[in-house]
RNA sequence: GCGGGCGUGAUGGAAUUGGUAGACAUACCGGACUUAAAAUCCGGAGGCUUAACCGCCGUGCGGGUUCGAGUCCCGCCGCCCGCACCA
């Protein structure tokens, strides 16, 4: 039986040894010296008790990564903690009558065990949860501040509400217009809230992705068109007849087209438009036709499916330029979320308003003609023109290209004061109130002589009360019988607490400030920013943007100490891990647990059912296709299932989980653990000298997996691992001793970014001094980086014909003179005349004949 | 509709950024070991043609640039993801 490596026992071993060791605690000033920082994070979890391979793949990736840069010799901070607020908490105490605090903490000391057994570099003296009191203490703090500054304010806005839940709900919670938990159709209910001013940074939030050149692409588009800057005229229509209380001055909207003004043909106000309100107040068919739009619900096939409808005031405005009026219509394509919730319509030059000008029989007019079109006969039918010309029909504006016109036409508005210029944002500010008992409480008190008080720093942390029930829908904290009483901190009058909490993405902008420091702000000036942040993609917009507006929000009231403003530095989006899906006939989804390959067919077991084969998709609990990390471990070690989510595809893309990868994981492991057999100790031999093939290949493969690494092509690096190791069993038997221990001291050095635990194993094998986990990155001689002869493939004409081996500095008359003489090449230039050869030294030669 | 990404063997994927396409792995086939199987080790393999060598074809499709194109340019087709009545 030959000598086998077992990671049951190994890997506890090497746990401890590096615990004893302590060796991934990230090193003070004093102890790092000038060594460079690097920050790595992974994306905090949620504490839902368990474990998932997506998890095992994110940690693995930070892990590859932390590991490598302490081994080039940086100080790394590798911190870990909780997301630990939320909603699932509260739904355990609903449904199973559990306590919240003790659901979240013990969820976080199961799933703590879990980590442990992956054996990741992590430093767990940084380690906390966002539902801790000092934590949540501090992020009140920080609202006072924001509060003082004006970065956080109240204001009455639409929401979504449950009537039967009694809470508000997100827009991901509202499916089909119904709540998710509740199944009750969402009403819209006017609520004050609290909001985060992120619009002021909505500039600067979107100038500066241009900066962030080490994100994905995908991810700063995805974050420009979430803000969705554009820039346009805001202006007034005048009214023709009496003008409508509060609004005398006229109607404003805004548009990007100011071109097109001639070509206008109605106004359009959104339905909840403050003047539409108005107008409904004494028009039960405005009013009906009001509540008809707001039926439609915010589904977006609801929305996709609208036909627009409309509404006519009656109403009428004049245009700026020409004796004439338009019509002042409701319509429900306008949204009053966007510009001023009232547009002007030019039906030629946009499809909305074509549609809806069409079946309203309102006049289009086009005023922008296509270059190659007759400006006498330009017309459109059913499609809007929305392309490049020239302003037609348009007085002073004639001829001009859509640019020029857009800036004569804003000059005239400016000059008539009738508008300006403006930018306008689709980003909105963030609504942070939420009707829920396990999240932050909002640190102010209400009182009804001297309004919103904040609670006096003294008195933070405003703690979660624990004596709560949850035997009626809504929010806990309100119907807490003491909880909400207290005094005014100024008048102290009987004042109400704020029931609110704040939405958990809050505890989630700002916790890398956190782990850099817990309450010492130069030191977390130090750490700042995030070299390199890993997570899923799903997060490319909430949480990403909400991080970047809070680190810019605590530099402006001095609590974090970024010039740029921007916390993360490097992102990288991981795949999710996939897996084959069964099914049995009747639609029963079957776990990978328990299927049976009989030959071709595939059988339940126990029950013996068929089972189809479905698609490869996300590991999910209601697939019934996620695999136990923890099973994974008991059979392979932690080593296999870690290597495994790292090999077989590029981790940006999704990964399929499949038995074989893990079986075969598993023997490069045994394969990896088998070049060290009988290796004496490192200190034994002498140091390798000279050129050999073998410490060629070495000195290669250490520098193709450094580059693999720093570029996350992790499944490149794994690649040069399993050629490398095929390569030092070859020359087992030739090689000279000196170079093999070479070897293996450097492919231990490899080996520990992705399988650790087997890296220190061999590492104890060859004698290796301390632990591997601990030693640097292997120095590489650069002069066994270049072949001393190199093989030049022959192409003619294109096609490979023949190669050549030459000396790597031959001079290239001298190649193309070999090339031309190679007898293997003679049949294809018979008959021919040579043209050219073109010779790339070290590369290829290439010989033209015709 | 807008934006981003992708298309290479049976499969996941490589390809030093314009220089030998298919590294490495999985599945498959063959051999060794074994009473046998598993495990392990060794070997094979893009397609067509061939006894074999040779030869021809080959990176979604069509064109182009180049001595040379998976890679660059133009035009199509298909798939995935994100946003979406944003004026």
């Amino acid at each position: 039986m030959a000598n086998r490596y077992d990671p049951q026992t190994a890997e506890p071993k090497w746990r401890a040894a590096w615990e004893a060791a302590d060796l991934y605690r990230t090193k003070s000033p004093e102890e790092a010296g000038d060594a460079p920082k690097a920050y790595v994070l992974e994306m905090f979890p949620y504490p839902s008790g368990r474990l998932h391979m997506g998890h095992v793949r994110n940690y693995a990736i930070g892990d590859v990564i932390a590991r490598h840069k302490r081994a080039k010799g940086y100080n790394v901070l590798h911190p870990m903690g909780w997301d630990a607020f939320g909603m699932p908490a509260e739904n355990a105490a609903i449904e199973r009558k559990v306590d919240p605090r003790e659901w979240t903490y013990s969820n976080i000391a199961a799933m703590k065990a879990q980590f442990a057994k992956l054996g990741l570099s992590l430093d767990w003296s940084r380690e906390f949860a966002t539902c801790d009191p000092e934590y949540y203490g501090e992020q009140q703090r920080l609202f006072l501040k924001f509060l003082e500054k004006g970065l956080v304010y109240r204001k009455a806005s639409k929401v979504n509400w449950d009537p039967v839940d009694h809470t508000v709900l997100a827009n991901e919670q509202v499916i089909d217009g119904r709540g998710w938990r509740s199944g009750a159709l969402v009403e819209q209910r006017e609520l004050t809230q609290w909001f985060c001013k992120i619009t002021d940074y909505a500039e600067d939030l979107l100038a500066s992705l241009d900066t962030l050149d080490q994100w994905p692409e995908k991810v700063r588009t995805m974050q420009a068109n979430w803000i969705g800057r554009s820039e346009g005229l805001q202006m007034r229509f005048a009214w023709t007849g009496r003008a409508p209380r509060d609004f005398k001055d006229g109607i404003e909207v805004f548009t990007t087209r100011p071109d097109t003004l001639f070509g206008a043909s109605f106004i359009a106000l959104s339905p909840d438009h403050p003047l539409t309100h108005q107008l409904a107040a004494r028009n039960p068919d405005l009013k009906a036709f009001q509540k008809a739009c707001a039926r439609v619900g915010t589904s977006e096939e609801a929305i996709e499916k609208a036909e627009k409808v409309g509404f006519d005031t009656g109403l009428s405005v004049k245009h700026p330029f020409e004796d004439r009026t338009l019509p002042v219509w409701v319509a429900n394509f306008v949204l009053m979320g966007y510009g001023t919730g009232a547009i002007f319509a030019c039906p030629a030059h946009d499809q909305r308003d074509l549609d809806f000008a069409r079946k309203y029989d309102l006049p289009v007019t086009p005023v922008v003609c296509p270059p190659d079109a007759d400006p006498e006969k330009f017309d459109v039918a059913d499609d809007a023109y929305t392309g490049p010309g020239t302003i037609i029909r348009s007085d002073f504006l004639n001829g001009l290209a859509i640019e020029s016109a857009k800036a004569g036409a804003s000059d005239r508005i400016e000059a008539l004061e009738a508008g300006a210029r403006t930018v306008n944002f689709r980003l909105r500010d963030w609504g942070i109130s939420r009707q829920r008992y396990w999240g932050c409480p909002i640190p102010v008190i209400h009182c009804d002589t001297c309004g919103v008080v904040p609670v006096p720093e003294s008195d933070l942390p405003v703690r979660l009360p624990e004596d709560v029930s949850f035997d009626q829908p809504g929010n806990p904290l309100a119907h807490h019988p003491t909880w909400s009483s207290v005094k005014c901190p100024i008048c102290s009058a009987d004042a109400r607490r704020e029931t609110d909490t704040l939405d958990t993405f809050v505890d989630s902008s700002w916790y890398y400030a956190r782990f850099a420091s817990a309450d010492d702000l130069e030191e977390r000036a130090q750490w700042m920013p995030v070299d390199q942040y890993i997570g899923g993609v799903e997060h490319a917009i909430l949480h990403l943007l909400y991080a970047r507006f809070f680190a810019r929000a605590m530099r402006d009231v001095g609590e974090l100490d970024v010039a740029s403003g921007e916390p993360i530095t490097g992102l990288f989006t991981q795949g999710m891990v996939t897996h084959e899906t069964y099914q049995t006939g009747d639609g029963r989804w079957v776990s990978p647990d328990d299927i049976e390959r009989q030959g071709d067919i595939v059988i339940e077991r126990g029950t013996g059912d068929p089972v189809s084969i479905g698609a490869v998709e996300k590991m999910s609990k209601s697939k019934r296709n996620t695999i136990d990390p923890d099973a994974m471990i008991g059979t392979y070690g932690a080593d296999v299932a870690r290597f495994f989510t790292l090999s077989d595809s590029p981790p940006d893309r999704d990964v399929e989980w499949t038995q074989s990868g893990v079986e075969g994981a598993a023997r490069f492991a045994q394969r990896a653990w088998s070049v060290f057999d009988a290796m004496p100790e490192a200190a034994a031999t002498n140091p390798a000298t000279g050129a050999s093939d073998l410490r060629r290949l070495s000195h290669k493969s250490v520098v193709a997996i450094d580059k693999a690494v720093e570029t996350f092509r992790f499944n490149s690096a794994v690649a040069t691992l399993y050629e490398w190791i095929g390569a030092i069993k070859k020359a087992e038997a030739t090689a000279a001793i000196e170079d093999r221990v070479e070897a293996c001291s450097q492919l231990a050095r490899c080996l520990v970014l992705f399988m650790p635990h087997l890296a220190e194993s061999c590492w104890a094998r060859i004698g290796g001094e301390s632990l591997v986990a601990a030693a640097p990155w292997p120095e590489i001689d650069d002069a066994l980086l270049v072949d001393d002869t190199v093989t030049l493939p022959i192409q003619v004409n294109g096609k490979r014909r023949s190669e050549l081996r030459a000396a790597k500095d031959t001079a290239p008359k001298d190649i193309e003179a070999a090339a031309l003489a190679d007898p293997e090449i003679a049949p294809f230039l018979d008959g021919k005349t040579v043209k050219k050869v073109i010779v790339v030294p070290g590369r290829i030669v290439n010989i033209v004949a015709v």
